[in-house]
DNA sequence: AGATAAACGAGACGGTACGTCCGGTCTTGAT
DNA sequence: ATCAAGACCGGACGTACCGTCTCGTTTATCT
């Protein structure tokens, strides 16, 4: 009962990943912003249409590159060893060490763009800084062991760390680790 | 000791407010990325060269419309009754109600996007957002009361709100009033 | 003793014939300069490649729906009803009432466009054309009886009226009646 | 009472030329169908939209640059010694040695091409090819002396002279001079 | 009361990128 | 081997804006 499919060529997963690849280093190179979807076309060796073909929009095609891991660097994936302030206060301070360089605002700014310009970034933005999968199931269990001290989900509580990380990028400042270890005290702390 | 200018007429206040208009209809009407200056001034009845002897990009001029306050609605100022936790409630539900209209998101992701492109945006997005202002300091009042008990400053407890107002805003889901609420409740009340 | 090929399916007539029609279709319809083999393909029913295997370039494909009499209309073939002066202007009326509506001399101009740019049309223009087959045998005829008389030879004689007409079709002016008969008045008369 | 015009810059003599002598070079480089508006702005130094904004296809630019002389010899030009015959005779040489030539055909064809496809280069095709000024008037000159023995108009008779060549050139046969000056000794005698 | 010169509206200019169309080649699975 | 289908790389299309640069006009200030 399988579903047959048409007869012709199949769609080239090299130029499939020659793209996806191209738009992540011009996305480090540039910016999202100053992408262009003939830039990324050349780079990568490709017609124009090959882009436009499979996907509807320079986001889209970062969007893609994103979830193939090709943008942000492995590094901001949150660490699981157990201890929840620690990793969390971990987590931060890559970040914080992130948002200390010019270039690594630049970057988040950058993803932050694609995220306000395409829905499918935005929706994977989270995924991508690492947000969930990890902490949003631990905040979670913080929470649930201690229902009446918590009001807040845990979801919510890194979506609150997460916003912090932004609105300090949009607004150019550093983000100092102390406040970053304040924050996750306050936030995963049991609450009186 | 002011330095004089030699002759000739001087900057024509008029085309001055009809660009600054014009940005903010168009900003409205098509959102940050959309913006042309050469739409801002067609709509603005100027030449080019006046948007451009001004502002060095549409960004510095979407900044100047934001603070004269030609972009934002008053509404989302904070309001200040004296009662924060009211206060803080009030604010993050009017935030929440235009959050939850397409439109208002749109408005929300737009700016976001000017704040990403443009440092000078960047720098004014909390102003912008009235989280400066009152909270922050009504926070910190709050949290000098209770200085053991609130190891977060108010600026950082108003820019954690904010940043779950962007959060939102780009991963394009609306801004549960019940979720504010709570997190009001977490950030503001005095912990253990 | 003849070559025998290896196997597989010989050439689809079917496919020829689609392709064939579907470009006097579409020459009839947008022009010489305005075909695409793609679109020929398509309105034919076949894959591009099939037009390409058996054709070089779309003049190709025009030049043989010439020959097989697809796309210009039966009517401008010339009369042959023995009185050769008569035969002229009856043709030459023809094509003049074809070059009197827009249709006709966009189809005619189309025909020239074809010739300027493939050889191979342009080598089966003048018997497109119909100034072949009668007018060049019959005016030579004419010659021979009165070789003192007459110069230039039936083809030549032939090809300036054809030229003549070609001439108006360029320069988007119709071909007035009288004009085409007294023009075959000078050529096919006996010259002192 | 002169006429006011508009304010602003006025259009670019520079540019112009640039573009109308960089068409003529890849009209005689390439021939006219494999003109590019992007190819004659690269050449000339221009953007696209120079070329655009002043003419609305490439046949235009071609029809101007014919009118400027830019695209043909000046050779072409009828001579005029008084002798009609011989001048005719010498115009048709011409013609025809350039005819014999592979590169003088093709050119030949790449200005019929144009003629075809756009109305401006066909109402100049005439005038470009020298036909007019010349031949016509003196023509006529001799049929208005001898009335009854010509009956074609010196402006039909010049025309097809010059159907003739295009004929030759479409069909890619060279002109024998003796052919030519046959044809003209038919079209300039006096008739019986 | 000029003369000077900056600001203005208009918009042409050399460019870059857009998103689309088509050319000609190549690949797939079916006949 | 040929066919229908269509993906592929390439390149031109015509359009929209960019940021810079004239133009000719309109003021405000300086002499």
């Amino acid at each position: 009962m399988s579903e047959r499919h048409r007869s012709g060529p199949v769609r080239s997963d090299a130029a499939r990943r020659a793209i996806l690849e191209a738009a992540a280093q011009l996305f480090d190179e540039k910016g999202y912003d100053h992408l262009t979807i003939e830039g990324i076309a050349q780079r990568a060796g490709t017609g124009k249409q090959t882009v436009y073909r499979w996907w509807a929009s320079k986001g889209d095609v970062i969007a893609e590159a994103l979830l193939e891991g090709l943008i942000l660097p492995e590094t901001l994936a949150p660490p699981d060893t157990g201890d929840l302030e620690a990793d969390l206060a971990a987590w931060l301070q890559t970040l914080s060490d992130v948002l200390q360089q010019p270039r690594g605002q630049a970057l988040m700014r950058s993803i932050i763009a694609a995220a306000a310009e395409n829905a499918e970034v935005g929706k994977r933005l989270r995924a991508a800084l690492g947000a969930d999968f990890v902490f949003t199931r631990r905040l979670q269990d913080a929470v649930d062991e201690n229902p009446d001290a918590a009001p807040a989900s845990g979801a919510e509580l890194s979506e609150a760390l997460l916003g912090l990380i932004i609105v300090r990028a949009l607004s150019r400042e550093p983000l100092d680790p102390t406040t970053a270890a304040r924050l996750v005290r306050v936030l995963s702390a049991p609450h009186s």
